[in-house]
DNA sequence: GTCTATATAATGATAGAC
DNA sequence: GTCTATCATTATATAGAC
């Protein structure tokens, strides 16, 4: 029923590690990790059980390759998107499909315990409450209890995809969903403690 | 190194079958459905793997249970809370440890797939969508976007307890914790879209 | 690099005794 | 109501051929 990513014609340009890779985080973004098996994963990449241990080792081995993979690609995003906003003040970062299928991994790997996600959790953490400090109009109580519940909510969301796109009877990788999550998040946020100017310079929101 | 459920003492006046639910609730909570095995369960709770078929039929007969059970006492406690604030208008909800872990349970069953989780999903989606048109000044271009990205951030936050409770060095059922994210939604919602009253009227907030 | 076939461990389901 | 013992299934890990 789900399209199979070994049908992309543009997957099949990929080597075999890589294909395995991709067809990972796809399955890990949607199920997780535990409820994957890594017979599904060949599957949908198109290879054997025993490619996939021999390209990483183990299940955790893909696992560890994928989180890795998948940081650095959305440090990556983020920093491009500062770049070109320091360009062009007017830019506004939107997220492809690919963007947003590497944000939900992240946010699923959040709850499947991944250590790289929980030290990023608390570097995003860091980051707001460095920002709250800063703001010589803000007199938070607790600054850093605002940034851990802002930063809960803003990846929170991310595991809270699908039922989102399914309240808004929206495919859940739709360009059109994302547009309209995006103009959500400036009304709800328009007269709010954020001011938008920081949400697009920093690339914080959804 | 985990305290096991079967040690609490108020735990031995309770039946086998609500032992069960009990340690069901707490687990898949913890570690969600599918990493959770039944036989852990079954030590958990202080009985046999075979008691839990017994009683329950399947791990899906005794997952759905726990849904049915949480679901009410979720909807339980809210109406209760409607009540002592009708009765006194300064009445603030509070969460203990009990409804800590409840509320934990209902995120942890969005992300595992759980049908009533998810058609609560929706009605809470209903509920912030009808406030919002509800509000006279309020001139939203997409109401419904607007409330499903709501319902998303209350509801995924919940999912993003364990990094919180680590981000801001508490225990995480401890009421501390629970204080301290109380305070900081107040403080992020203060001058916001939504009004403090409405929170603490509809207990929406976490 | 890639595959097939197999070993091993874990888990949910089942049967039957007490 | 409750337990022990066992079965069937599945998934990961492994070995070895091409």
């Amino acid at each position: 029923m789900e399209p199979r990513l070994s049908d992309d014609p543009a997957f099949e340009d990929l080597t075999a590690r890589a294909r395995i890779r991709e067809a990972a985080i796809r399955l890990f973004a949607e199920h997780g990790v535990e409820e994957t098996a890594i017979l599904d994963i060949a599957k949908e990449a198109g290879v054997s059980g025993g490619l996939i241990r021999h390209h990483f080792g183990s299940k955790e081995g893909l696992r560890v390759a994928c989180d890795t993979y998948v940081y650095s690609e959305l440090v990556r995003f983020k920093l491009e998107a500062l770049e070109k906003r320091k360009a062009d003040p007017e830019f506004l970062v939107t997220f492809d499909a690919r963007q947003v299928l590497l944000r939900r991994y992240f946010g699923r790997a959040m709850i499947d315990g991944s250590p790289a996600a929980a030290s990023r959790f608390d570097e995003i953490v860091d980051e707001y409450e460095q920002w709250f400090i800063d703001q010589p109009g803000l007199d938070l109580a607790d600054a850093r209890a605002c940034a851990a519940v802002m930063t809960g909510m803003t990846i929170g969301v991310l595991t809270m995809q699908h039922h989102i796109a399914r309240a808004l009877a929206e495919d859940p990788l739709s360009p059109k969903l994302q547009e309209r999550i995006s103009l959500a998040y400036g009304d709800i946020y328009s007269p709010a403690l954020l001011p938008r100017p920081l949400l697009r310079r920093e690339g914080l929101q959804t």
